[in-house]
DNA sequence: GACCCTCCCCTTAGGGGAGGGTC
DNA sequence: GACCCTCCCCTTAGGGGAGGGTC
């Protein structure tokens, strides 16, 4: 090893693998500095010694580190502080990797829904006797007085994170109608909201269902409530339970809002 | 819900739960505009439709797409297109995990490096039974000609990527000395390199180690060598395969480069 | 008094020049 | 001719004002 000798900018680069833009911007943080400075033309000579220190700022950046973080520690290391604090960046890591794994569940169901209604027919309506799903329900919506949709949507929101706080709330949220209201023909605002979500202690419960489909935007469900009312009677069934209005092609993956994909199912069984 | 009323910035930052700063910097980049610009006072005036918008904003962005990205997506979304962008985000996602995972084994391999080391007396030498340890071994390094370590060290490098070229390459490197290194008293600028690594196909092998420590920079092994030999030689044992020299607390956790903890083991068996 | 507006400066980790001197 | 220097502008996703109008 050449102990005494020196590298410019260039030769520290390709022996680092880094670029003289980088080097240059460690040494105004103050990071690194080259050993020596060139009296007459201000060039930067680095030792051998400084080669080491730059996979050490590698090392701490594939961590998460940033170089402040990096450049704190840099100066003022130990090997009892360097332990305790990679011990709290493998803290930091597992969040990360906590999210990233969530991010990728809730994408997994976002295609799972998109997937479930590609190949509908836009007007079908059927009757089917679909299985259990685990959702997360929320309390009764309070529309009392001038509160809308959307406060009770709020109000949704804050429950549901005060009861699960590790919840991932971005699952797309749909609205459950009772019985009577359906029978009433009040299908504006629904009576609660939902999510699917496996983590959720709630079932939307095996049974018959009458299942229709429309184009529309949000609340846009007056024809198509009226349609399955009718072929539920035409074919023998009455309503027998709670409605659940879904939005399948929503806002996520359609850009003109009066013209999503809407599912309804509503609790049947069949007429004595 | 009220279709037809409008909100202010900051009543429909309160519902999104972002900030005036955040509505602002979107309305600039064109992400989501106002519906509505006052007349006279030029006031940001959002629709109730719009609420939903945010939403898809912050999902696209809880899967770690960029806004730029996300603006491209909004003006031009079909399910189709959604359910690819989707697919490929997965795949980003994933590698992230990777990396992330990654990360972890490092720092869960330099913290017990450091951890076998806290309590090690600086002077201390015994003979030792060690068990067999995975490592990712080098080429015979090539030092003719007016070579250094640092070109060795650049040849191994080289010879990791590509022969395992998904191997994190962060983890520290030591060098390894044959017997016959040894015994002619060079250990300057080791034979091979090498570092711990689950994943290598090479091994130190389970044997008899005289196992040596002391302080000092990269190189500065000298004396403990020699005391090492004497201290083989006068408990009757004899060299008899390779030798290992690693720097425990080195330059990631140690801001004195004269103040390393040095590691040497020798292989060795007892003499007839 | 609370709310809104438009600048404007600031942060990370460099990348990519321009314009000019140096080996 | 290849290498080095010092500015300087640029990128992400907003945060935090200042200075001045508006409900």
């Amino acid at each position: 090893m050449v102990e005494g000798s020196l590298l410019s900018v260039g030769e520290f680069a390709k022996l680092t693998r880094t670029t003289q833009a980088t080097l240059h911007h460690y040494d105004k943080i103050g990071l690194i500095s080259p050993t020596e400075r060139g009296e007459s033309n201000g060039y930067r000579y680095y030792s051998f010694r400084q080669l080491a220190l730059v996979n050490v700022i590698r090392t701490m950046q594939a961590l998460g580190l940033s170089l402040a973080e990096i450049n704190g520690m840099m100066h003022n290391r130990t090997p009892e502080e360097t332990d305790a604090l990679f011990l709290r960046q493998i803290g930091t890591i597992e969040e990360k990797i906590d999210e990233w794994v969530e991010a990728r569940k809730l994408l997994v169901t976002l295609r799972q829904s998109i997937h479930s209604v590609l190949d509908t027919e836009e007007g079908s309506l059927t009757i089917k006797l679909l299985p259990a799903e685990a959702i997360v329900l929320g309390d009764l919506n309070d529309l009392s007085g001038d509160r809308g949709s959307y406060d009770a949507l709020s109000d949704f929101y804050r429950t549901i994170q005060k009861k699960y706080p590790d919840l991932n709330l971005n699952y797309p949220v749909w609205g459950l109608f009772s019985e009577e209201r359906i029978l009433r023909e009040d299908w504006i605002g629904p009576d609660r909201y939902y999510f699917y979500n496996p983590a959720g202690y709630d079932k939307r419960p095996a049974a018959l269902y009458a299942v229709g489909y429309t184009r529309g935007g949000y609340g846009q469900t007056e024809g198509l409530y009226r349609k399955l009312i009718k072929y539920i009677d035409d074919n023998g069934f009455e309503i027998s339970g709670n409605t659940y209005e879904e939005y399948p092609l929503n806002e996520i993956c359609t850009a003109d809002d009066q013209n999503y994909l809407i599912r309804i199912l509503i609790t049947v069984r069949e007429r004595n």
